[in-house]
DNA sequence: CCTGAAAACTAACATAGGTTAGCCCGACCG
DNA sequence: CGGTCGGGCTAACCTATGTTAGTTTTCAGG
């Protein structure tokens, strides 16, 4: 499955649902996408406390937010294709974690100078800019919610829920799973578990027939049960994406 | 210690720092601010679900960000006076979560008519109020990062820290502690662990020398083990606050 | 001053998950 | 074609935390 027919922001999730963004609306976010780059290999795209005059849109692939801290590494939040990175280092001016590629990734940047011109002019625009670094705070909130509330087994059940979620509204999923080059180290940095314990849970996803992880693959076996044991309700995303009308 | 006399953008937190308001400023915030109520018993404030057209001023007291699933409480952020509850559901519309009160507060009213018509004319005042909302998603990814890398002790400890910092940041701190009533049960819906589990945290810390919560109360005994335990660094919030300069 | 309810606190036991140690396998490389 | 390295996987053991079932303290209201 490949995208690259399709402008950028075809894949931009964050104007979709409540605000829409117009054709013409799109077509300006595009005009301020430049100096695409790829990366294949792990790379530290940004790092924590630099001082940041442009943002970057995530255009395909996948990337996490990392905090480290004694040989730990953390991921606190994970983007798909069409999401603003560090839109929020706009008005922060730095960022309070790296932000690294995971598998190959593709990413464009947005000065902050043209940003800020577009705004000007563009308020709905600029509204929809601002929804959709809201929308972060609201995954961020689920996260904060799943980790107080689930094991490690349901942690894991709704981060691929999630994920499964978001990359259908941008057009990257599919009815059986998803691409996923998480390895299981990266995904226990995510749910907060060790790899050995995540390790068991896939296994347990497995064996249970709910969801395979394997080969850089998601498949979801059983899409009732992953909902249920990740108390996964997509209402946080504030969306309106093509799973939901497709069951 | 009371902040009677205070106008109530005095204690506005997030506008400080990097992008501070002038007093001009505060005072177009200040005059939106409607219909100050006051809720002595613990109250609801605000639904899940329901559409918004107005947003919440904290004036004094705390107030907690809860989701309730299957009997229990999560608690997924706390806000302190200054702070703007729900200003993101100026852009969303509706939230994704309760606020309840907790102990005594104050709350105004900011109508989003209002708010629409001076963001319209003070693009510097509506970039702070931006500012704000991305301040709440740093602290959620702290939250994030505290859950998924510290024990129990650890994440009392930071939110202790969290709390004693930004209440400093509004005046509401003094050197040995603050005034805090959150149940034991409260702060273990913060932590995600039990009430159980919390109360032998809270009699280790005392035990330790490092920090008393009991009658309403925190005290700090020892600051720099407390930070040490909850590996807190204020860096995330983005601020100048008047403990760093104390020390 | 008494009373009832909420909060704080404790003990005893069960288990999820962390830690340490290591094996296995496929991919890449010289 | 053998070596090495990262990722997946497993076992054994131990601790932090959850669970169940209470007792004690505090404090507001009568």
């Amino acid at each position: 499955m490949s995208h690259d027919s399709f402008p950028y922001t075809h894949r931009y999730l964050k104007g979709r649902g409540r605000e829409q963004l117009s054709t013409r609306e799109c077509g300006l976010i595009e005009d301020l996408v430049q100096d695409v780059e790829r990366y294949t290999a792990p790379h530290t795209i940004l790092e924590r406390g630099h001082i940041l005059d442009r943002s970057t849109l995530l255009i395909e692939g996948f990337v996490a937010r990392v905090i480290r801290e004694e040989g730990k590494r953390h991921i606190v939040a994970l983007h798909v294709p069409g999401d603003f990175v560090d839109l929020h280092a706009f008005a922060l001016k730095r960022l309070d974690h790296d932000v690294v590629s995971i598998g190959p990734v593709q990413i464009g940047h947005v000065t902050h100078d043209r940003l800020e011109a577009l705004m000007e002019c563009e308020p709905h625009l600029a509204r929809v800019l601002w929804y959709s670094t809201l929308l972060d705070a609201a995954i961020h909130r689920e996260w904060i919610l799943k980790l107080e509330q689930l094991s490690a087994d349901g942690r894991l059940a709704h981060l691929i829920a999630e994920l499964w979620h978001r990359l259908d509204f941008v057009g990257w999923a599919d009815p059986s799973g998803f691409a996923f080059p998480l390895t299981q180290a990266e995904l226990a940095d995510a749910c907060g578990t060790t790899p050995i314990h995540l390790n068991r849970v896939v296994r347990k996803l497995r064996e249970q027939g709910i969801a395979d992880i394997s080969r850089g693959r998601v498949t979801v076996l059983d899409r009732a049960a992953l909902r249920e044991l990740g108390r996964f309700d997509p209402d946080y995303l504030y969306g309106n994406g093509v799973l939901e009308i497709r069951e």
